[in-house]
DNA sequence: CGAATACGGGG
DNA sequence: GTGTACGTATTCG
């Protein structure tokens, strides 16, 4: 049956099929498949059939040439012209049967040179060789050496001065039959999504497959033609899980999950759980049996409903590093068929049983060799960890489910000691069950929630990087590259791979923080710096020219930019094109919110917002080693040095005013002028400046005023803003480790008050008299407790200089149970040693021993002091309390209020900054 | 001081 | 998947 739909696309994979040959032999064969949502709510699978992996390789040698073409991998080749470096140059196009052969010819053949070395050339072609532009280096000798500044250079020079002859067997080896590769390293859904110019959401006409063999989606389309549509967001189906388990024994409890339907608001929920209690240590091989038995019935119950149930979304909390590993595992060790006749365990691909994936497939895992982080994918659905959304979103300074769940919506967590979940399960089996699902539930509220909006805000971005909902939740490389890569190609530009190579450059302007307690603070900054650069220079790997005569644009780093009339730089004119959407997404905000649409509106807002994320991301892009495109390395360092210039210009101007700039970053500028004490007088100059350095695309933006602002150093400051709307702001200061003990953050929250109440007086004498009681212990015992968790001892290659794991270790000794992992609290009692000597927080008994009251005190002056002294009073000064010593100390500085005095009736507070000097004299 | 290392979160 | 992206505080050297 032949049908038509509009597609949100999710995700995209391809598999080989076996198709068949007019001369009936079988040959492997490549499908696309694409998954989405259609516009009414339906999960859809897409096949699409003759789609090919191609890639250039640049000017290939005739050995070469034959070798790709008489290949029983490859396709077919074909010459193309394409733009390399400014040049029209040579490429041959090689299309291939399969994308997993593209890396293997690039292994084949992938050039790896830039140096030739030659053997007795004639004098007269060095001359030639120095005089060429590319060549960076000739150094003569019994070898010469020559190198060029990239690879596509080397073998221009070989073919145009026939160097081949000048080259021993074993250097001609090097380049005989190699080339160098260009768009090799492109993903090859993606390729057919920018082939295709697919966008985000697509029309898409086939045939409808009724026997929807192993995909688990409402629809299975055969697709024949595809076709633009407007961009439409469907309602998607959400599912959060958790699993309750035994750390002991490894075995799992009860897997409970619950689905958000977005298009009907309907929730479901099931509860999957054993009929056993916990495992013993001297089970009987039949007890093992039976509880193996049933919790394969468990893995394979769950797996049956997650298909059944359709999700687009799965999520937890923290199921990247436990729930999804459990899954794998378990399903690993259960499903497999690991009970064979010799008893040994079949090795299977892993993740393979756990057949959740919109194709049937299996959980796949993916783990980054640098940083260990785990990655799961399922092919179309999106694995989504609440608690990375979480800890993107909040930053908040504990990250537990419970904590977090607080914060958002004031719920909490059932009382079950997950701790002991093995005794739990004994005594309280339903209720556990009952926590489990609570705890799927807080996840999923917790992702959906406004503040953290994490599926919306993927949709979002999806729309204008033009890519599958998948694609825009990994990186922001993607994204641009979607962009650029189609804008290139279109232009028959050739698209390079990266070389991987990094370079040092200098960033943002940061101003010499003035620190102080400052009163009537202006705040203005230069809306969308970077791209404003990038559209005002004509900043681009096609403008960029050695020739200084023809370049309009010269940057701070004397890398020379073509005049925007000459030749209208890609990147420029992508981030224009992303500045006007942006312009027209926040018009359609405006329009919706006249309509009394908040839903419109709100939709509008956070288009706007993606579209914003993706500009800002292209300078970005151009300063990693993943960025593939030639000249790289001269354009964002390019940016930021005109950025440093635009920003210094705007500072160094107010200065000649006699105006007093307290702090500026990037793009930013704070400042304060002593004939403006008032919101009105600082709104009125604001503006006035605003309007003064806004210029061509450049746009200085009054953002706001502030009250009070507080500076300690550069990127760390406080304020109250008053205007445009009265809020607090926090900079630098984000007390947000979980290691920390709650005396030092109450305090420092309390500090900041003070400050911003414009007493530092108070707040130095708060601080002092905070450090002083916790000198002399009379402070609360819990405010001192500090908790980490504990792996496995010997997973540390230090384990006896962490005080936590020290505590762990004497838990033990003490004859507690010690599970790795598992949180400890303690309190430091003598950190004058090392390593440092703390005592466990043990439940129901006594906390004898003494805190290192004086550690505890040097710390807090130590993340105080970043305030205080601000005032004169330094972390020693802090420890030292009201001693003479102090008052000596501070002779020697010079003022220490910098509070610009206010005018009139204001005249009260001045005297106050003297009493506090007053005070400590 | 910059580089290396550990944590967080889950049960 | 035609790859290679946690962010931050503390300790180490």
């Amino acid at each position: 049956m032949q049908a038509s739909f509009d597609v949100r696309l999710l995700d995209s994979t391809y598999e080989v099929v076996q198709k068949e040959t007019p001369q009936g032999n079988d040959r492997e064969d490549v499908i696309v498949k694409l998954y989405g949502k259609t516009r009414e709510n339906k999960s859809v699978t897409i096949l699409c059939p003759d789609f090919k992996p191609y890639f250039h390789v640049f000017e290939p040698t005739g050995e070469l040439r034959k070798t790709l073409e008489s290949h029983e991998d490859v396709l077919s080749v074909s010459d193309v012209k394409l733009e390399y470096k400014g040049s029209v140059e040579e490429f041959l196009e090689v299309k291939v049967r399969a994308p997993w052969l593209v890396p293997r010819f690039r292994s084949d053949h992938e050039l790896q040179h830039k140096t030739i070395y030659l053997e007795n050339p004639p004098a007269e072609l060095l001359e030639q060789l120095r005089a060429e532009q590319d060549v960076s280096d000739v150094i003569p000798g019994h070898e010469v050496k020559v190198s060029t500044i990239d690879r596509v250079y080397s073998q221009k020079l070989i073919h145009k001065y026939g160097l081949f002859k000048y080259m021993d067997a074993k250097e001609q080896e090097k380049f005989r039959s190699k080339g160098t590769f260009f768009a090799a390293d492109i993903v090859f859904t993606n390729r057919f999504i920018y082939d295709m110019d697919m966008e985000t959401c697509i029309s898409v006409k086939g045939e409808v497959i009724e026997t929807k063999s192993q995909y688990t989606t409402d629809i299975v389309l055969k697709a024949s033609e595809f076709g633009k549509c407007d961009i439409f967001t469907p309602g998607l189906k959400i599912m959060s899980f958790d699993i309750e388990s035994s750390i002991k024994y490894g075995n799992i409890y009860c897997i409970c999950l619950t689905v958000l339907d977005e298009a009907t608001g309907a929730i479901e929920e099931r509860m999957i759980s054993s009929v056993f209690g916990p495992r013993t240590e001297d089970m009987s091989p039949g007890e093992k049996d039976d509880r193996d038995e049933d919790e394969r019935r468990m893995l394979r119950e769950f797996i049956e409903e997650v298909r059944k149930l359709d999700p687009d979304i799965i999520t937890g909390y923290n199921i990247n590093n436990f729930d999804l590993a459990m899954l794998y595992d378990r399903s690993n060790l259960l499903l497999g068929n690991n009970n064979n006749n010799n008893g040994e365990k079949q090795k299977k691909p892993a993740g393979e049983f756990m057949t959740i994936g919109r194709d049937s497939l299996g959980l796949t895992r993916r783990e980054n060799r640098t940083t260990g982080f785990v990655n799961w994918d399922l092919k179309g659905r999106i694995v989504l960890d609440a608690w990375l959304s979480v800890k993107k979103e909040l930053r908040p300074k504990r990250e537990g489910l419970g904590y977090v769940s607080a914060m958002l919506f004031n719920d909490t967590k059932d009382n079950i000691n997950s701790t002991k979940m093995d005794e739990e399960w004994v005594n309280r089996r339903d209720e556990v069950v009952k926590y489990c699902l609570k705890d799927a539930d807080l996840a999923l509220r917790i992702l959906t929630h406004p503040r953290i909006n994490t599926v919306n805000k993927l949709m979002d971005v999806a729309i204008p990087s033009k890519l599958p909902v998948k694609e825009v939740s990994g990186g922001q490389n993607r994204m641009i590259e979607s962009l650029l890569i189609r804008m290139v190609d279109r232009e028959k530009i050739a698209v390079p791979m990266s070389t991987g190579e990094t370079y040092d450059y200098e960033g943002g302007f940061v101003y010499e923080t003035k620190p102080g307690l400052w009163e009537w603070v202006i705040g203005l900054d230069f809306s969308s710096m970077y791209p404003s650069q990038i559209i005002k220079h004509n900043i681009c790997f096609t403008t960029v020219t050695k020739n200084k005569d023809e370049a309009e644009h010269v940057s701070p780093m004397n890398a020379f930019f073509l005049p925007h009339e000459k030749r209208h730089g890609i990147v420029p004119r992508m981030v224009e094109g992303l500045l006007t959407s942006r312009k027209q997404a926040k018009a359609m905000m405006k329009q919706a919110k006249a309509d009394g649409d908040s839903d419109k509106a709100e939709y509008y807002n956070r288009l706007q917002n993606a579209i914003k994320v993706l500009s800002n991301a292209t300078y970005g892009y151009f300063g990693t080693k993943f960025c593939r495109w030639p000249f790289n390395k001269y354009i964002a360092p390019s940016i930021t040095a005109w950025a440093r210039e635009e920003i210094r210009m705007v500072v160094s101007t107010l200065e000649s005013r006699g105006y007093t700039v307290i702090a500026g970053d990037t793009d930013s500028v704070f400042f304060t002028s002593k004939d403006h004490r008032n919101v009105e007088d600082c709104k009125l100059l604001g503006f006035r400046i605003q309007q003064e350095f806004s210029e061509g695309n450049m746009h200085l933006e009054l953002e706001k005023i502030m009250e009070r602002f507080f500076a300690h150093a550069k990127k760390r400051y406080f304020g109250k803003i008053i205007w445009p709307e009265e809020t607090l702001l926090i900079r630098g200061y984000e007390p947000r480790r979980t290691d920390s003990f709650d005396l030092q953050s109450e305090t420092m929250t309390k500090v900041f008050q003070i400050v911003l109440e414009g007493k530092p007086d108070d707040a130095v004498n708060y601080s002092k008299d905070t450090i002083e009681n916790t000198l002399k212990g009379r402070i609360d015992l819990s405010s001192l407790v500090i908790s980490k968790s504990v792996n496995d001892f010997d997973s540390y290659d230090n384990p006896d200089s962490l005080v936590h794991v020290n505590v762990a270790k004497r838990l033990q000794e003490m004859g507690y149970e010690f599970t790795p992992g598992m949180k400890t609290p303690f309190i430091i009692t003598n950190a004058s040693v090392q390593p440092i000597k703390a005592e466990p927080i043990i439940e129901g008994v006594p906390f004898t021993a003494r805190p290192d009251y004086k550690y505890y005190a040097e710390r807090l002056a130590m993340a105080l002091s970043r305030i205080t002294e601000a005032f004169g009073c330094d972390e020693r000064t802090l420890m030292q309390g009201n001693s003479q010593r102090t008052l000596e100390f501070f002779c020697e500085e010079k003022p220490v209020i910098k509070a610009e005095p206010a005018a009139g009736k204001e005249q009260s507070k001045k005297i106050k900054q003297t009493a506090t000097l007053d005070m400590f004299m």
